[in-house]
RNA sequence: GCGGAAGUGGCGGAAUUGGUAGACGCGCUGGACUUAGGAUCCAGUGGAGCAAUCCGUGGGGGUUCGAGUCCCCCCUUUCGCACCA
């Protein structure tokens, strides 16, 4: 191309691709004509295109925040160019431990640092052309936001769902504060610093999730979300069916009571020959004889003083007996009450039937205790009395055995069977079982919205009045944690000491802050309504734009995040704030990136900064590469070196439309592949297959130019829409060189014609018993018939066919199989 | 242990329902244009073979006219959860 006769032209268009002065042109008039603002009253056909919030660390943007951010943008801008009103908000979640961690290794105030990192944040996302109005950004920090955190909090106080108790909690001895179940990862190690977890009693306020299980786990079968991530909050969720059995006991006192216990395996309840109460069970201390008190006591101080890590990550049963005896409802049977770390009072009952021939976990404990083993469930090809190595587990063909009436019933007949004929005598009774638990929603830190709760010595817990919101948390120097239990609050009197709403006495302020989850499990309700400081969620603005009509995020936030949001949306729903109780109706999970194949991380220093990679190749070219670089939904191995790749499919975009004519018309064959590739891409971006999409418009572009052809416009055209959503900033420029008004974005996607993308010849594969021996052209419809005879025409397949075909395979468009 | 995902050229990855394995890109090889090329353009690029052809989707069986795709067994990687009765 010659660029000599316009270079020295100052009115021409610039002929070669500078991606650097594009992006900034354009995300000046982007800012200027308010092209990315969403008018949300007047919308027509809104779209709400969400994407998770970031977090805005010191370090600034991760590629992975850009990676899920250009995935979001592309689907929103679609949707745009499909005629919606598409509104994609974007804000930061900036409270929480990792804030304040970071805050307290650096020595500097949170107060201080937050403003910081989002002003770098809010500039390497601008640079990035995505397609957010940031009129409606938020920050949890800012009190308008978490002054409807906190009633938030207040609503489920007012419905019964917010309580306070005693309990075990995790506490992490290094951030000095209580973690969340779901912050205890591997076993019993914290979440962000890899210390062994140690558990405390405190007083802690709680959401009953628990609840809410039935209907969180129904729900997921209504809407459409990644199956991974619904997989996933099953299983967190964790459905169990099952039954509680009573056993008849005595106190040493010598009263009667009921030891109930909880099993997904009722037929076997012949097989059990002992029972086990987790350490911290009430009924421990009535149930244990003087001569095993020393012994029982000694190992219940032994369990609480172990940290979790030791406890779970060990095999190894222990326990310990009560001196006491059960009956055994099926049998009759004395069996002894052992207290043993194995049994969760978290779970069911707190207590079991031990069953060691048919739980391994029972049956490990049996074998260290010398407890009897009785098998009761026999497979197709056992005897009854093979004794057990192991604990026979199979239920599918298995046959009672051992089981008196019960005998020769199958296991799961035997389930119901048996629970019927105990529940005659009120032994038994059928129950669903969850293993998600409430969600302690308490924090002993700074960094977080204070809970709306005032002490009161004669009132006792008193909420703040909502007229009274925010509880504005102060700043105070010394925010830094210690081991007390309490918050860093606690130490600030002048703070805490309020008087009561109720009765005007002096009360004290509850001193823990909320959970970080808490701040993300309701700002996607918050962004049609930021600016509304009167209500948390506007009710016409919210009728109009919730729920979320398209939601893309990490699955590491498949159970937490997630599942927070959904309850928390159930609850308003419940209490008539909101009109749906599902707040996302599709959800994507994105892949996560790594590099060179290797995980990217600080500590090995390869993390990609994407403001270098922007400043080299620009951002449309960086978008484009992450967007191509492998399944959106798997995430991709980024490599440098192939940055060039996508760069230069735009430099031949550039140039393309730089060197097309209106003489003439354009080519037949060309068009059919425009329109084939028009609708690969509008068929890829829904399904979020972007890689596949971009390599399809690259192949366009090979062919536009090949053999050096000048293309013609109506080639040309049409791609600079298709290629929009990936690369904002170019196709902005070539539609105004085009002479296209307004922005692209305000146009629309070409529609693709089918009789045109339909190929009028065929290649139709021609294989000899199954193997391919030719390819030979063909009219697209062509039928059976003259197929077998153009096929054996070709000397490549006749020389396979000897003699008359036994059969003939044909798949009409695409192949035909002669079978010899 | 339980659960999810995945194993395809030198590399990242394509292949809607079983129907041309390796699209697209990187890299590499050769050529063109050049004072020059980490620019651009053209051609080639799974392996073996001069060729016809044969072999090839982690391994082993199977179903089928036909298997990367479906079924059975095994191996490896990876990510969650982890004594949940």
């Amino acid at each position: 191309m010659d660029n000599s006769a316009t270079r020295n032209d100052p009115l021409a268009p610039p002929v070669t691709y500078n991606p650097q002065a594009i992006e900034q042109k354009w995300q000046r008039i982007w800012q200027q004509r308010g092209t990315n603002h969403t008018d949300l009253q007047r919308a027509q056909r809104p779209f709400y295109a969400l994407m998770m919030f970031p977090y805005p660390s010191a370090e600034g943007l991760h590629v992975g925040n850009l990676f899920a951010f250009t995935g979001n943008d592309i689907y929103g801008r679609f949707q745009r160019l499909q005629g919606h009103n598409v509104f994609e908000p974007l804000g930061y979640d900036a409270f929480g431990i990792h804030s304040e961690n970071f805050a307290l290794k650096v020595g500097k105030h949170p107060m201080d640092l937050i403003p910081q990192n989002i002003s770098n944040f809010q500039r390497q996302l601008e640079s990035a052309g995505l397609m957010v109005d940031w009129r409606y950004r938020l920050e949890t920090t800012d009190p308008n936001y978490y002054r409807w955190t906190q009633w938030i909090f207040l609503q489920l106080l007012k419905k019964g769902l917010a309580y306070k108790k005693q309990a075990a909690v995790n506490w992490c001895p290094s951030c000095k504060t209580v973690l969340a179940n779901e912050q205890v990862v591997s076993g019993g190690f914290c979440e962000r610093c890899g210390t062994a977890v140690e558990q405390r009693l405190l007083e802690q306020w709680f959401f009953r999730i628990s609840d809410y299980a039935p209907r969180l786990l129904e729900n997921l079968n209504h809407i459409d979300w990644s199956e991974t991530t619904k997989t996933a909050q099953r299983n967190w969720i964790g459905r169990s069916e099952g039954a509680e059995i009573d056993f008849e006991t005595k106190k040493v006192n010598g009263d009667g009571c009921e030891i109930r216990v909880f099993t997904t395996r009722p037929d076997t309840i012949y097989g059990a020959t002992y029972m086990v109460l987790a350490p911290e069970h009430p009924l421990v201390e009535s149930l244990t004889t003087p001569a095993q008190k020393k012994k029982i006591e000694s190992y219940r101080e032994q369990t609480t003083k172990q940290d979790l890590v030791a406890r779970k990550t060990s095999t190894d049963k222990t326990g310990a007996f009560t001196g006491s005896y059960a009956v055994n409802p099926a049998t009759g049977n004395q069996i002894p009450i052992w207290i043993s770390d194995y049994v969760l009072m978290e779970y069911g009952t707190g207590a079991i039937m031990g069953v060691p021939g048919h739980d391994q976990r029972d049956f490990d404990f049996a074998k260290k205790f010398d407890l009897p083993i009785v098998r009761v469930v026999c497979g197709e090809r056992e005897d009854a009395n093979t004794p057990l190595d192991n604990a026979f587990v199979e239920c599918e063909g298995g046959t009672l055995v051992n089981s008196g009436i019960f005998d020769g019933f199958r296991v799961e007949p035997a389930k119901k069977a048996i629970v019927d004929y105990l529940a005659k005598n009120d032994a038994a009774k059928p129950i669903v079982n969850y293993r998600i638990h409430d969600w302690c929603i308490s924090r002993q830190r700074y960094w977080g919205p204070p809970i709306p709760v005032i002490y009161c010595d004669e009132c006792g817990t008193v909420p703040v009045p909502e007229k009274d919101l925010p509880v504005m948390l102060p700043f105070i120097e010394d925010f830094k944690p210690d081991d007390s239990g309490v918050s860093p609050l606690a130490r600030h009197e002048e703070w805490y000491r309020v008087a009561c709403p109720k009765c005007g006495k002096t009360g004290r302020r509850e001193t823990d802050v909320s959970d970080t989850f808490l701040d993300s499990a309701w700002y996607f309700l918050r962004y049609p309504s930021v600016g509304n400081d009167e209500v948390p969620f506007e009710k016409s603005v919210t009728k109009k734009w919730l729920p979320v009509n398209s939601y893309i995020g990490g699955n590491e936030h498949a159970v937490l995040h997630l599942l927070y949001s959904r309850f928390i949306a159930m609850v308003l729903h419940d209490m008539g704030y909101l009109h749906f109780e599902e707040p996302f109706t599709r959800f994507r999970a994105h892949g996560h990136i790594i590099r060179e194949g290797a995980k990217m991380s600080k500590t090995q220093g390869n993390i990609v900064n994407p403001d270098e990679y922007i400043e080299e190749w620009g951002a449309d070219a960086f978008r484009t590469y992450l967007m191509f670089l492998g399944p959106y939904e798997q995430g991709g191995d980024f490599r440098d070196a192939s940055i060039s790749g996508t760069r230069r499919f735009l430099d031949r975009l550039f140039a393309s439309v730089q060197s097309m004519t209106s003489d003439g018309e354009p080519d037949h064959d060309v068009m059919r592949k425009l329109h084939q590739t028009i609708r690969k891409v509008s068929e890829d971006i829904p399904r979020l297959s972007y890689n596949t999409a971009i390599a399809a418009m690259m192949e366009y572009v090979n062919v536009l130019r090949r053999g050096e052809r000048t293309p013609h416009r109506d080639e040309v055209v049409p791609l600079i829409t298709l290629v929009s959503p990936f690369a904002p900033h170019i196709a902005e420029e070539l539609w105004e060189q085009n002479g296209g008004k307004g922005s692209i974005f305000d146009s629309a996607w070409p529609a693709f014609d089918p009789a045109l993308a339909a190929d009028e010849l065929i290649e139709m594969v021609v294989q000899v018993n199954g193997k391919v021996r030719s390819r030979v052209m063909v009219p697209r419809d062509i039928g059976e018939k003259e197929a077998v005879v153009a096929a054996l025409e070709d000397q490549a397949v006749a020389k396979f066919v000897t003699g008359a075909p036994k059969k003939v395979i044909f798949v009409p468009g695409r192949l035909l199989n002669v079978v010899v």
